[in-house]
RNA sequence: GGGAGCUUAGCUCAGCUGGUUUAGAGCAUCUGCCUUACAAGCAGAGGGUCGGGGGUUCGAGCCCCUCAGCUCCCACCA
């Protein structure tokens, strides 16, 4: 019925329909702890990546072992609309099919968008679930549903009517191709090779042909085509050089428009000429000096990157084939100094590829400083938890420096701004079309106004203005925004939630606003602790991407080696905080771990047991150890939760099951062949396995859930999910070391038979000078086929093979088999090692300072290390005596 | 340019308040074994002057200074 070889894929999506039909992972509110996890959501139209996988590890992990722990557990799962990323993809493929977004209306478009939301949407979810996520999916949330887009917009109007919300012109990023503003999430930076242009600027008023004076200035730049937007050009005002310019003006080539020269200490006299030309409307810095010297702002593009009237020249044409004409143009005019080669940083669209274009726009903006101050101070005050706690620097210096957020965006899919124009200008807001109307009439004194005198912003929401929402409005959509509603129950109940588990890259975008969120509108933090992931990179240490496709398919990985082969080699090397260089090795390793787990049921269901067989000492003994070990382990590993080092825990859990149980419990145990094995053994271990088992479910939960259904007769809808974690009882130090002392006697033993090439069934003789327990002696006779162990006071044997353990001495007589210049030789490097360590702490002890300054205890060690290398240099020169007479 | 972190065995990492013999683990490696649960296994073994240098201390992987290298975040110089 069991073959030796573990096969996960009927077992996995067997369990998981039974916890589904049996709603094991269905959660609601009763009269035990909460405890609340809220999915990071993933894209609605994404697909499982490396990431998802060790994020939704880490969180199925606490969630499974909190259940198990008695709490009420509820994982809330669900995808976020993500704006930019799913409009992209529809219009790419509306593309294909030889659709321009352009030709189609705002309706027409999101209904494609909804198509392809409906189509994709949730194939994630699915993904998630063959890797065992226990998430309550009668909870599943969409940041664009119904009643989650009322919270958003609920909450642009409470913010916007408490004067947090405001427009303003501010610099975006402009994809020309896409003819849409961009976060600077979607900017990425590439160094590129090229050119540093130096222009002459005539000085005003000063003729070049008069005196053939040096009568202009040079001015470098990368960006020629954009002097006509030019309104100034700035000097430090404490270089020497451009002393003479100060209050004159320069006529800007080609356009010959007089512009003045501004003096600022942002100029870096080191840098090209020390000479800046000033575009308010092309640069970020340049817009700034701009604002501050009320320069002229001349817009010399169009959306699609062509110049525009406001250029003069070159009308109509391309921003670099301008470039090019213009440096042939200034070239002619003999305005060109020189050209230089120039490796500069420039700004690329992550969608389009083309260069990022610096574009003045109107845009929407809440403001920070005084929303922040709560989620700063909770941070800093540990009201919130960071895991690893470095990043709560990292989240101060953000917090301290907090930016107004631009919160628009041209694009349609998302939660349009609801805002409305009013025809003499100004604007309302309100929730719905019907409140805007009647604030409008109010606000006009205008009672025939109707709707169609009104024009709603045309832009959307930044994504991450609804994703903030989420531990609040997956509960209950309806508290957000309205500070004055009572909370319902599930609010009430789940929140705050307890952990949250997501990627550092997102602890601004995501993290903090949520706990600005939070405190603004559900009356406290979100979560308690935050347990930050590391970067799953490929063997090179790249990170892992589509574009570079080092990814492996999440679920061609859980296909090879089982979900829960998977699930553990994310594990085993995942600390908070650090990457995680990914190898499909490790989760080989948990492939093999999964059947060595189930190799052992196989063992162990094939025993027999009897009540009229006594049970054995030999057992006893390692049932009573191996129960203390248990113990012991059970307070480490929760010691380990509690620092949220999972892969820890799980190496612990690792080695009790493979080393202490499997190599050494039941090696011990384990009945001669074709006999029965007394019923308390028996019971003892079927016992332990069940333990070991629940232990193992929140890292395994497949394979666990398949062997304890084995295990035991079981009703229906009886899950190892809803079973209770084993809890330590007291246990005695004592028997773990006396069977630690066992252990390695055995070793010992093992060594020699190897060295001799002794078989194991051949039966040995041992002598022992020491202390050696009764306990010990019965798993070593056990283990190690002793025949007989005689205590000696010396050791009279001539020919015998020897060991240590502790201050314990070993003898096994060997007769003939000894080679007595081996043996000399091994026992004098013994001598030499023990002779070298006594003479460092001889020397640490003669040292009066350390007597009288270090602490009683760690003295009196040092005096116990004397004693005890003291006495095994006596012994192994006995030894050598006896070997040689 | 500003900030944070890292450097311990071939690889990935522990090492918590400076003191438990000679710094640990997993994987990998090497050597024996198909021993009737498991060769995806069992038994055994080797492997590190804790990045370099200096200092504090009776005592440093751990504290301080310094140099080198790597990583990340933020801001970006025309």
């Amino acid at each position: 019925m069991f073959s030796s070889v573990y096969s996960p894929v009927e077992i996995e999506e067997k369990w998981y329909a039974y916890w589904t039909k049996h709603r094991l992972f269905h959660s609601e509110p009763d009269g035990r702890e909460p405890y609340a996890v809220v999915i990071p959501p993933p894209n609605v139209t994404g697909v499982l990546h490396m990431g998802h996988m060790l994020n939704n590890t880490i969180q199925d992990v606490l969630v499974r072992r909190a259940r198990m722990l008695g709490k009420n557990a509820c994982w809330v799962p669900g995808t976020d609309h993500a704006s930019i990323a799913t409009e992209a993809k529809v219009v790419e493929k509306l593309a294909r099919e030889g659709v321009k977004k352009t030709d189609l209306s705002r309706e027409a478009f999101l209904e494609h968008a909804w198509e392809w939301t409906r189509k994709h949407g949730g194939i994630i979810l699915e993904q998630l679930k063959r890797l065992g996520a226990s998430c309550d999916w009668e909870r599943t949330a969409f940041t664009m549903s119904e009643d989650y887009s009322r919270s958003v917009i609920r909450v642009f109007v409470d913010l916007y009517n408490q004067g947090k919300i405001y427009r303003g012109v501010r610099m975006v990023n402009w994809d020309p191709q896409a003819k849409t503003a961009l976060s600077d999430e979607e900017v990425v930076y590439r160094e590129q090779q090229g050119k540093l242009y130096y222009l002459r600027y005539c000085v005003s008023g000063s003729s070049p042909a008069a005196g053939g004076e040096r009568d202009y200035v040079v001015v470098a730049t990368t960006r020629p085509e954009t002097i006509f937007g030019d309104t100034a050009v700035c000097v430090n005002p404490n270089d020497e050089r451009y002393r003479q310019l100060k209050g004159k003006k320069l006529i800007v080539p080609l356009i010959n428009r007089e512009v003045p020269v501004i003096e600022d200490e942002y100029v870096d006299p080191e840098f090209g000429t020390g000479c800046l030309k000033v575009t308010p409307a092309h640069d970020v810095n340049d817009y700034m000096l701009g604002e501050k010297y009320g320069l002229e702002v001349i817009d010399i593009f169009n959306d699609d990157g062509t110049l525009s009237e406001k250029a003069q020249l070159y009308v109509g044409q391309d921003r670099f084939e301008v470039r090019r004409q213009v440096e042939v143009d200034l070239a002619a005019a003999g305005l060109l100094e020189k050209v230089e080669d120039y490796a500069n940083k420039v700004g690329f669209s992550e969608r389009t590829s083309v260069p990022i274009e610096p574009k003045l726009s109107m845009q929407w903006f809440v403001r920070m400083s005084e929303l922040a101050e709560p989620a700063l101070a909770a941070v800093m005050d540990d009201d919130v938890l960071l895991y690893p706690p470095k990043f709560k620097n990292t989240y101060r210096h953000w917090m301290e420096n907090i930016k107004d957020w631009c919160i628009s965006r041209q694009l349609w899919w998302g939660h349009r701004i609801p805002a409305w124009y009013l025809p003499q200008g100004g604007l309302v807001v309100a929730e719905t079309e019907e409140e805007a109307l009647a604030l409008a009439r109010e606000k006009t004194k205008n009672p025939c106004l109707t709707l169609a005198d009104l024009r709603q912003d045309e832009d959307c929401l930044d994504t991450w203005f609804s994703s903030w929402l989420w531990p609040v409005s997956v509960f209950d959509p309806n508290v957000a925004g309205h500070p004055e509603a009572d909370p319902n129950n599930d609010l009430q109940y789940y929140y705050p939630t307890v952990d949250l588990v997501t990627a550092p890259e997102i602890l601004f975008f995501w993290v903090a606003r949520m706990i600005i969120a939070g405190y603004e509108w559900a009356g406290g933090y979100p979560f308690k602790n935050v347990y930050l992931t590391g970067i799953v990179r490929d063997k090179q240490g790249r990170k892992m991407s589509k574009s570079l496709g080092n990814s492996p398919d999440p679920i061609a990985l859980i296909e090879k080696y089982g979900a829960d082969g998977v699930r553990l080699g994310m594990l085993l090397t995942s600390p908070a905080g650090n990457d995680l260089p990914f190898n499909e090795n490790l989760c080989e390793q948990g492939r093999n771990f999964c059947n060595k787990i189930w190799n052992v049921f196989r063992l162990i269901k094939g025993w027999e047991s009897s009540d009229t067989e006594p049970q054995p000492e030999h057992a006893r003994v390692a049932v009573e150890w191996f129960l203390s070990l248990l113990c012991k382990t059970l307070l480490s590993v929760a010691d380990d939760f509690s620092k949220y080092r999972l892969s820890e825990a799980l190496m612990e859990l690792y080695k009790l099951y493979w080393d202490e149980f499997s190599g050494w419990y039941l090696e011990i145990i384990k009945p001669q062949q074709g006999q029965a094995m007394d019923r308390k053994t028996y019971s003892s271990t079927i016992a332990i396995f069940d333990a070991m088992l629940r232990l193992l479910h929140p890292f395994m939960p497949f394979i666990t859930e398949e062997l304890w259904q084995n295990l035991a007769e079981r009703k229906d809808g009886e899950s190892i999910m809803v079973a209770l974690q084993p809890f330590a009882q007291e246990f005695d130090e004592d028997v773990l070391s006396r069977f630690e002392q066992a252990k390695q006697v055995v070793s010992g033993i093992r060594s020699i038979r190897k060295d001799k090439n002794i078989p194991n069934r051949e039966s040995l003789k041992l002598l022992v000078r020491g202390d050696f327990s009764p306990e010990a002696e019965a798993i070593v006779s056990r283990l190690a086929n002793i025949s007989q162990v005689l205590a000696v006071e010396e050791n009279t044997e001539k020919q015998c093979a020897s060991f240590l353990v502790k201050t314990t001495e070993f003898y096994v007589p060997l007769g003939s088999l000894i080679n007595v210049a081996e043996e000399r030789k091994k026992l004098e490097a013994d001598l030499a090692y023990f002779k070298k360590f006594l003479g460092s702490v001889l020397a640490k002890l003669g040292n009066e300072k350390f007597t009288t300054s270090a602490p009683e205890n760690v003295v009196a060690l040092e005096r116990k290390k004397q004693r005890d290398a003291e006495a095994k240099i006596a012994s192994i020169e006995e030894q050598l005596k006896n070997l040689d007479s």
